[in-house]
DNA sequence: ACGGGCCTCCACCGAACGGTGGAGGCCCGA
DNA sequence: TCGGGCCTCCACCGTTCGGTGGAGGCCCGT
C-alpha cells in the first residue's frame, strides 16, 4: 500500500486528488495539508511514501517545503503537481530534490502511475517539463548572481540607477556595473529588454 | 434543483468540484467540459442554471467562453472560478458578463452559496476580487490609445526609441510623444516602469 | 462648420543611461 | 596560498532618454 500525503492550498484540488486516488486499490491518502508548514509537520509525523504537493502555497513555498521534507522525512518522495511550468520553478524544484514534476492537466491514469513510480524512487517528468529542462540545458545562458537578480528586481519596478542604488544601499556605479553584466549575460541591450527577457526566463516573476 | 456545468481543463479540479457539489441536495452537476469550445457546446445543449468555469483554457479562453455562452444560452449564469486574480482578467470577465468571480482557494461552503446566489441572478465576488475592482474604479488611470499600446508593445521588447520608430514606420519624435503620454497616463517615470505597470494592468501581456 | 481627440512631427535641453577600463576587498575551493 | 569569482566603487565619454512647447492634418460627432 502506497501512503500518500496531499499538499495544496485549494480545497477543490485536495478534494479532487483524494477522489481520484481513492479508487486505486494500492494507494491510500493518509493526510492533507493546506500549506507548506503543515505539510512538513504531517510528513514528519506520517512518513508517507509519496508527497503530492503544489508549489505556490502560503507560509512556506514549494521549494522550501521540498527541502524541509527531505530533511525530516528522507524516505518520502515529493512529487510536484502544479499549474505553473516556468523555467525557474521547475529548475528550483528539481534542484531541491523533487522526485517529479507534473502539471495539473495530467490525466488521471498518468498521475496514479507517476505516484507509483515515485514511490519506487523513480523520477517522473511531464513531457512539457522535460522539454523545458532539455532546452534549458541546451542554450545555457549564464546564470545571474544573487546580487544581479536583486538589481534586476528593483530596476524592473521602474527605478532609475540612482534609486536602485539607494534601495540596495550601494553606489550608483555598482548598479551600473551589475546592469552591464546582466545585459551581456542575457544577451540584450537596455534595461527594459533585460527585464522582459528575465521574465521570460523566470528569473524574476512576471507581474 | 440547480443544474451546474463544470468547465476546467484540469481533471483534478473537475473531480474536486463535482465531489464537493455532489453532497448538496439542491445542486446537480449535469456536465463537465475541458475547454472553452466544449463548454459552449454543452451549455447550448444542457441549458444549465450555472456554469462554473475556469479562465485559462485551451481552444477558447474564459472571456470568449463567457461571451459565447451569453449568446447561445442567455439563461445560464457563468461563475468564474480561477487561480488568477489579475486586474485585467477580472475586469474582462466581468465585462463579458460573468455572474461572479471566485478564487480557487474559496472554502466549500462559500462556493456552494455562491452557486445558489448566481442561479438567482445575483453577482458574487470574492473579497480580494471586490477589493481590486474598487481600487480599479478609484485610481481610474486614463485608457491608452491603440497607437500608444502599439508603441508600448515594441518598447516592451526592448527597442530603443529609434528602433521602435523604424518598426512602426513613424518618426522617432512621434515615439517619444507617445511614450510621454503613456508615462502620464500610467503615472510612472521611465519606459521600464511603464512596461511593468502595463503588464500589471493587463494592457500588454506578461511574457 | 466647428471643436476635440488622435496621430504625426520639429527643435532644443538637461539628465539619465550605456559602455570602457580600470581597482580593491572578500571568501571559497583547488 | 593562491587563483578566481563576486561585490563594490571610480572617472570619463558619447548616446539615448525624458521633458517642454509647440504645430499641422485627420476624422468623428455635435
Amino acid at each position: 500500500m502506497i501512503r500518500v500525503l496531499i499538499v495544496d492550498d485549494h480545497p477543490v484540488v485536495r478534494e479532487g486528488l483524494a477522489g481520484m486516488l481513492a479508487t486505486e486499490d494500492d494507494l491510500e491518502v493518509v493526510g492533507q495539508a493546506a500549506d507548506g508548514l503543515e505539510a512538513v509537520r504531517l510528513a514528519a509525523d506520517l512518513r508517507p511514501d509519496v508527497v503530492l504537493s503544489d508549489l505556490r502555497m502560503p507560509n512556506l513555498d514549494g521549494v522550501g517545503t521540498i527541502t524541509e521534507i527531505a530533511r525530516v522525512a528522507p524516505a518520502s518522495h515529493v512529487l510536484v503537481l502544479t499549474t505553473y511550468d516556468t523555467d525557474a520553478d521547475i529548475l528550483r524544484a528539481v534542484e531541491a530534490g523533487a522526485a517529479g514534476y507534473l502539471l495539473k492537466d495530467t490525466p488521471r491514469a498518468v498521475l496514479v502511475d507517476a505516484i507509483r513510480a515515485a514511490s519506487r524512487g523513480e523520477t517522473v517528468l511531464a513531457p512539457a517539463v522535460a522539454a523545458r529542462l532539455v532546452r534549458r540545458l541546451r542554450d545555457t545562458h549564464e546564470a545571474l548572481t544573487a546580487r544581479e537578480i536583486d538589481v534586476l528586481h528593483v530596476v524592473a519596478s521602474g527605478a532609475s540607477n540612482a534609486q536602485a542604488a539607494a534601495k540596495l544601499h550601494i553606489g550608483e556605479a555598482t548598479v551600473k556595473t551589475h546592469l552591464l553584466h546582466i545585459f551581456t549575460k542575457l544577451g540584450v541591450e537596455g534595461r527594459t529588454a533585460a527585464v522582459t527577457r528575465a521574465m521570460e526566463l523566470g528569473i524574476i516573476p512576471a507581474p
